[in-house]
DNA sequence: ACTAAGACTTTGACGCATCAAAACATATAA
DNA sequence: TTATATGTTTTGATGCGTCAAAGTCTTAGT
């Protein structure tokens, strides 16, 4: 045991090429699985169509998308794969800045989108462990268990639901800060339960109720789409 | 407060001039502030000597070496603060996988190694509250504190301590793990209390005593000159 | 069927970090 | 002093990830 492995070691993709993988799987997810086009990543990414063009030949070479030229870009198994493991990463590190490091729900996503390029599978598995295999993020969503099963939960967006539903959130989008700390101000976070008072498609708004304060509050469709809730019973 | 900050955030150096910073300032310690070489640092960071010399150039366009061709290159002021920074986040991260996440101590220097890139300082800055501000990391170097000081220890190496020295383990160079578990092995680990029974130059081996086991220890003085122990009285 | 608007791809360029190999400088030994 | 070894710099090249701009395809509207 004196001599320094000679065994190749799986290289591990860029963090380029993780983003770019965990960022199709989550417009593929969006799109009920519809192909996703060259301006559509581009955008996600935040660089140009060219750009997103040769990174696609690029993961196409490498087995992780299926690309049609003209036409966009699907995840292949392999690809598959490997974005659910961002996502695990991605989301145990979350809850882990919360839960730990004492992170406010609003802080966690951005650090965990650098962390999720640099940390080990021996770190996640601790950290897993640590937790004791959490289920859910801050924001709800669901962790990937380490064979790659994501639970399937019945939920609906809030600006599906009609008049005089109860509900109970169960997961508010986590990208953007000044969003969550809006949702946190008016208790909507997951777990918390609310009567969906008005749907207004005219105005573009609904309104809920928090059953325990009796908290009003109205927001747009378009936020109301980005909270996912269960109906009770 | 409803608009994205335009303020021009200070641009983050590059993983690889963090490294090769961090690099330049443990070859300055190691040498007695002499100026560092080319050589030496290509081997260091185990680029070959154009890619070290171009780099350095880097730096000096940046400030944070002064470079004289031919001779070498030594940190400026920023470039000290720069590499005090980041040996505060190795150290502290490296206590952190130790004591919370039940890392061994030879696996942490690896993990270490890139996290120490990825983190924010927030990150840095929880890690250290929940640790409770420690002192030295698993490997017992020091950790400079949120100001940059470090704490200066009395310590010198094994193999320049006299037959019948009694010593107390101060720290043990951390790069090498099959290093670090043979000394484990034989309680050569911070703390522990030694007695220095022979040095033999002609043999290049030096024999210690473990006090509370009375176990013996026989090693090499290139070895010994990885492990800093005070004097004890 | 024709056209205009979008989406898409290609091309040429750039910055970063690297290597190999050739050219060069310096120090020491003969 | 001259030769040789060693360290150093330069040059030309490469891969990755990116952009700008020019050109191409597709689709939907008239
Ligand atoms: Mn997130
Ligand atoms: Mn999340
Ligand atoms: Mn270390
Ligand atoms: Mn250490």
């Amino acid at each position: 045991m004196a001599t320094k492995s000679r065994i190749k070691t799986e290289a591990r993709p860029t963090s380029t090429v993780e983003q770019y993988i965990k960022v199709i799987f989550s417009q593929q997810e969006r799109a009920e699985g519809e192909i996703v086009g060259m301006k559509q990543l581009a955008d996600a990414m935040a660089v140009t169509p060219g750009t997103a063009t040769s990174m696609v030949k690029h993961l196409s070479a490498r087995a992780l998308v299926d690309y049609t030229p003209r036409k966009g870009v699907l995840l292949t198994a392999t690809g598959r794969k490997l974005a659910v493991t961002m996502i695990r990463r991605h989301r145990l590190i979350e809850t882990f800045l919360e839960q730990v490091l004492g992170y406010d729900w609003t802080e966690v996503h951005e650090d965990a989108e650098a962390l999720e390029h640099a940390v080990s599978e021996r770190f996640i598995e601790r950290i897993d462990t640590y937790l004791e295999y959490p289920q859910t993020d801050p924001h709800g969503d669901p962790i990937p268990d380490s064979s790659g099963a994501i639970e399937r939960r019945l939920s609906v967006p809030l600006d599906r639901c009609s008049e005089g539903d109860q509900v109970t959130v169960v997961r508010i989008g986590d990208e953007d800060p000044e969003f969550l700390i809006l949702m946190k101000e008016h208790m909507l976070t997951p777990g918390e339960v609310f009567l969906v008072t008005e749907i207004n498609p005219t105005a573009g708004t609904l309104s809920v109720c928090h059953i325990e304060s009796k908290a009003l509050f109205t927001l747009g469709l378009a936020a109301g789409a980005r909270i996912l809730v269960a109906p009770i019973h």
